[in-house]
DNA sequence: TTTAATACTTGATTTCAGTCAATGAATGGC
DNA sequence: GCCATTCATTGACTGAAATCAAGTATTAAA
C-alpha cells in the first residue's frame, strides 16, 4: 500500500486483536458511540439497521479482510448494528489514533481516503442492483460477489458455505425469503449451481456472469429505459 | 468547521470558481481522469452512470452547497457522469492540493473524513429506500429530501421548482415515469401538495413525513419482515 | 430421546407497479 | 410564426414478485 516497514509497524501497534466472538454477538449497536473501526480477520459479520418493530434492513455482509464502521465517522455514533454470523476473529482500530497517525504518514492518509471512497463506490453498486435488477439478477450478483471476495482471500470461489440465512439474504437484496428459496431451486434446476442448505457450489460461472449483466435474453437491457 | 481564518484562506486559495455552466453541460464523464472535486454554488447537477444502450441510472441530484466526485478518489477515474440540470455555478477543488493541505491542517483532514463518511450514510439511506419502501413512500421521501436541503440553504422548503424531469425522478427512485406522474396527481388530489409541471408547493408536510416512515395505515411497517 | 422452535421449501393467489398505447402540453429549432 | 420533438398525463392491461398458506427439514432445548 506504499507504506514503509516503519509505518507498517506503527500502524500495527495501534491495532488490537480481540478474542474470538461467537454467532449472535454484537460488535456494536446502532446509537453506540464510535471509537473503533473493525476489521474481520476470520468469520463473517452482518451490519443492519434495526427498526422499532423488530424488523431490520441488512446493509451488508462482511468477510475476512473487510472493514466495518466507516459510516460512523460523521456523527461519532454508529448508525447501524453489527452482529457476528459465525465464530469470528475481529481486530479493532481506535479511530482517533488512526486519524492522528494518518496526518504524519501521507500515504496512510491517501489510503484512508481511498478506503472511504471505495465504500461509496460499493454502495453505488448496491444502489444500482436495487433500482434496476430483477430478482434473478440480484441473487446472481450476490453469489458472484461472495465468490469473488472469497477468492481474493485465497478461499475457493466455487465451493463455500453461506453464513447467513435465506431470510437475511432476501432482506439484503430487497426480496422475500420465498423468492430467494425459489431462485436457489431454479438455479440448481438450470445447472448453474448446486445448493444444499448453506453449502453452495457454483457450476456455471459464465452463465451467472451473463445474468448479472442482464444479458440473458439476447442483448443487454431489453427495457429501453434501463 | 473548526478551521482558523488562516486555514480558511489557504483552503480558499486552491478553490477555483468557474464561469457558469448551462443545462446539458458535463462536469465530467464516466472514465475521465479524476483531478477535481466539485461544489455546486448555484443551480443543480445530476450524477448518473450511462449504460451502453443509452439508458442510465441516476445516482443523485446535487443542490447548492453539495459536493461531487468523492467516489472517484479510489480509482482516480470518475465512475459516473455529472451533467448540469440548469444554469449553474460550480467551484472546482484540485484534489491533490486538498489532500496535501489536509495533512497540514488536522481539522481539515477530520472534515474530509466526515464528509466521506456522510456520503456513505446518505447512500445507506437510499439503499433502504430502494429495498423497503413502496412507490408513494419513495416519492414522499424524495420531495422532503429536496425540501430539507433547500431549507438548509435558505430557500423555501415548501415552494420550489424541480430542475429534473419526471423521467429522471423515476429513474433515480427506481420507478417508471408513469408511476411518478400518477403519484404527483394522487398527492395533489389528497391535498398533500400542489403541482404544476415543475413547480411544487408542499401543503401537508406532516402527512408527507408520516408517509416517509411508512406510518400511513396504522402503525409502522405492517409488513412483518420489514 | 422427545418436543419445541426455527429455517427452508413449495404451491396458490393477490397486488403493486411496469408496460403498452394514446393524447395533450410545453419547449426548441428554423 | 410553424413544426418537430420531448415531456407529462391518463387509461387499460400484464406480470414479477409479495403475500398467504401448508408442509418438511433442521436445530435447539428439555
Amino acid at each position: 500500500m506504499g507504506l514503509s516497514p516503519d509505518d507498517v509497524e506503527r500502524l500495527d501497534s495501534i491495532v488490537k486483536r480481540n478474542r474470538p466472538l461467537h454467532r449472535g454477538d454484537h460488535l456494536f449497536r446502532e446509537g453506540d458511540g464510535f471509537r473503533f473501526l473493525y476489521v474481520v480477520t476470520t468469520g463473517s459479520v452482518k451490519t443492519y439497521t434495526p427498526s422499532e418493530d423488530g424488523g431490520e434492513q441488512v446493509l451488508g455482509f462482511h468477510l475476512p479482510g473487510e472493514i466495518i464502521g466507516l459510516d460512523a465517522i460523521q456523527s461519532e455514533r454508529h448508525c447501524c448494528s453489527a452482529r457476528v454470523l459465525e465464530t469470528s476473529a475481529i481486530c479493532e482500530i481506535p479511530f482517533d489514533r488512526l486519524e492522528e497517525l494518518s496526518s504524519f504518514i501521507p500515504s496512510l492518509q491517501h489510503q484512508m481516503y481511498r478506503l472511504l471512497s471505495r465504500e461509496i463506490g460499493q454502495d453505488t453498486e448496491m444502489l444500482m442492483l436495487l433500482a434496476k435488477k430483477n430478482a434473478e439478477e440480484r441473487l446472481a450478483t450476490f453469489l458472484l460477489s461472495i465468490s469473488g471476495r472469497l477468492r481474493k482471500r485465497g478461499f475457493s470461489a466455487t465451493d463455500f458455505y453461506l453464513s447467513m440465512s435465506r431470510h437475511e439474504i432476501g432482506n439484503y437484496l430487497g426480496l422475500a425469503v420465498e423468492t430467494v428459496s425459489r431462485l436457489f431451486t431454479r438455479f440448481q434446476d438450470d445447472g448453474l449451481l448446486h445448493v444444499e442448505r448453506k453449502h453452495i457450489q457454483l457450476i456455471d460461472l459464465v452463465r451467472l456472469e451473463a445474468m448479472v449483466n442482464g444479458t440473458v435474453n439476447g442483448g443487454p437491457n431489453h427495457r429501453h429505459w434501463k
